[in-house]
DNA sequence: GACTTAAATAAGTAAAACGTGAAATAAATC
DNA sequence: GATTTATTTCACGTTTTACTTATTTAAGTC
């Protein structure tokens, strides 16, 4: 399972969110769930497999706690991808000012006619 | 379907990177993929409806793009957990300092014992 | 108006995910 | 060493997901 998908799921998210003050006992972070144990223990594994979160043993418990460096692995993918879309909405704000330009000139002139999709 | 959701499937994924330089037809879309028709419909239909891609009708042809709002919500759930684990960095960092330090002092002092995990 | 092109929807299926209760593991306590 | 505590693993039922092919919708083109 890769982390995008044990990021899919809402309660493996709310575990995330709960860890991110600090590391936690397995059966702490189940008591937060209105979930059967076996449950949470799931769910806890697939983020251990996916290698967002990390355990560390004390006699009984299991402490968990995040792994940055899964974590950070995602963020990479949205770094990367933000290269992209912030220059999608840089062309956005373009297109909305190209617009309001049309319309300003639109106003003035009131020339009419236009199929969709077209600035003049 | 929430974003996390849609950004769980590897072609979904493959997806939103492949609109990323610019919008693209379904159909240029789908070439990119070993995969059916529909199945890649069925993907822009997810992605559609967690917001994170946009339609614009041209003819026949349905035109793809990236949705900033989309893709920016999603970055604002890593924003506030990266500033939890942008503290468990630093933690982890201290961490590796301190056992830098410990190690060094061995060094000098060849003193033995230790848990697993160290290099002698 | 028939035909082609582009895409979506429908219906069905096999595989995976998510939950449960029961059993197993393992450390601490009495 | 039997019992309690903390957690995981197992077996299994239900629901969801990701595909497929067939059909439908809709806009060109001849």
């Amino acid at each position: 399972m890769d982390s995008f998908a044990a990021l899919s799921d809402v309660t493996r998210r709310r575990i995330v969110e709960f860890l991110g003050p600090g590391e936690q006992a397995a059966g702490t972070i189940a008591a937060q769930f209105d979930l059967s144990g076996p449950a949470i223990s799931q769910h806890l594994k697939a983020l251990r497999e996916a290698g967002l979160v990390r355990v560390r043993v004390d006699a009984q418990r299991r402490i968990y706690s995040l792994d940055p460096d899964g974590l950070a692995e995602m963020e990479d993918w949205f770094a990367r991808m933000r290269r992209f879309w912030q220059g999608s909405l840089d062309a956005l704000e373009a297109a909305l000012q190209a617009e309001d330009a049309v319309n300003k000139a639109r106003a003035k002139g009131k020339a009419g006619k236009g199929k969709k999709g077209e600035q003049p």
